[in-house]
DNA sequence: CCTACCGATCGGTAGG
DNA sequence: CCTACCGATCGGTAGG
């Protein structure tokens, strides 16, 4: 098997070292994204960071778009890697979404990307709008399937609706993470999410958690 | 009294022509920000939208920043005009703003300006930062007087912190904001509002806003 | 209130 | 992987 034979159509680098500098040219995107959002960062200001020339950048990723992609696909992989929308049910939703804002609070370079990129794809025009619809489509079916079950098992009070408590606790998270990044010492990341579910469930949620399933 | 007595430092124009000439131009910057934020909107694209050369722009402003100055004391102005940050006390704070989330939900131009603004303002660099953290202060400070207030009254359910309900509250109405933007079909902007008020009083809400005070 | 211009920066291409 | 360049656009200024 040649390495010719090895690559897809041209999108995937055949060799090692190709493969390796599209990886640091992500890692760049991502942090230049981060601080400027996507329509304030240059090729050229990405290109520095891994020292390179921007026509070289162009070489790995033919344009702008295609650079954003790899990083929004590198995002995906890493929530995949953290387990996120594999088969949630009940109360292990919302554990693993209470471990997700603790390690969002350690990783505020994330956290300011993911916000920023969030609010520049509102316009349906913009690259990443598809792919925003998706991943707030995907954690709101994640966190009703969670309190679904919790409902079945009695744990939730009455008259909470399933589908109205997961929009609300996704839009907290993401109305925390805005308050957070502008003021860090204001606010903090977990406490009113617990704070949240605890207002929601029907026995106390220390309990709830430390059980299983 | 001519009309130059009535110039101040230069910063007000004289003749009511010039002030309704900014006017328009404060206008068109807010709704070309809501299109294409604050760092993508040109001045050379909000004076098209007035029918004036960018240069006659920078004649009324002196430069960017002063106008996203002009903009944002105007969103004070109506604010301040909607009675916002006026001695609020009790429900009244809650029925004040679930109103105001009701207004917005006609008015999705002005939120997408609030909503992108605030993320690029993230950064401490940003002209607008400083005008974020004082909003989200006061926001909170409004809303932590309002369930006081309530507590007080005891309508509030054991456990609830004022501070945290109040922190929770807002974030939850500028999340909602977010996902309302990005798919206006999937999401509303009030009644999670009022399923999170229920949650945290102890008597019916419809009962605690047809109360006076 | 305009035209005409400035120096800088942008994404992308050519050619090696 | 580079230099050198392209056409376009930016904020701001000059001069009227």
């Amino acid at each position: 098997m040649t390495p010719a034979e090895t690559r897809t159509a041209g999108t995937t680098p055949a060799y090692a070292k190709g493969r390796q500098r599209r990886e640091e040219i992500v890692t760049a995107a991502a942090s230049v994204y981060a601080d400027a959002g996507y329509h304030g960062a240059s090729l050229r200001a990405i290109a520095k960071r891994v020292g390179i020339s921007h026509a070289t950048l162009i070489y790995y990723f033919p344009d702008r778009e295609a650079l954003l992609a790899a990083v929004l696909e590198r995002r995906d992989e890493e929530d995949d890697a953290r387990g996120f929308p594999r088969e949630p049910v009940g109360i292990g939703g919302v554990r693993h979404l209470l471990a997700l804002a603790a390690h969002n609070a350690r990783h505020p370079g994330i956290v300011e990307l993911y916000v920023r990129l969030a609010a520049e794809a509102i316009t349906p025009e913009h690259p990443a709008h598809d792919y925003f619809t998706r991943h707030y489509r995907d954690a709101r079916d994640y966190m009703h399937s969670a309190f679904s079950a919790m409902a079945e098992g009695g744990h939730l009070r009455e008259g909470v609706d399933p589908r109205t408590a997961a929009v609300s606790f996704i839009a907290l998270m993401d109305g925390l993470q805005v308050q957070w990044l502008t003021n860090p010492d204001a606010v903090d990341l977990v406490s009113p999410l617990r704070f949240f579910l605890q207002q929601v469930l029907t026995t106390s949620l220390d309990q709830a958690l430390s059980r299983q399933s």
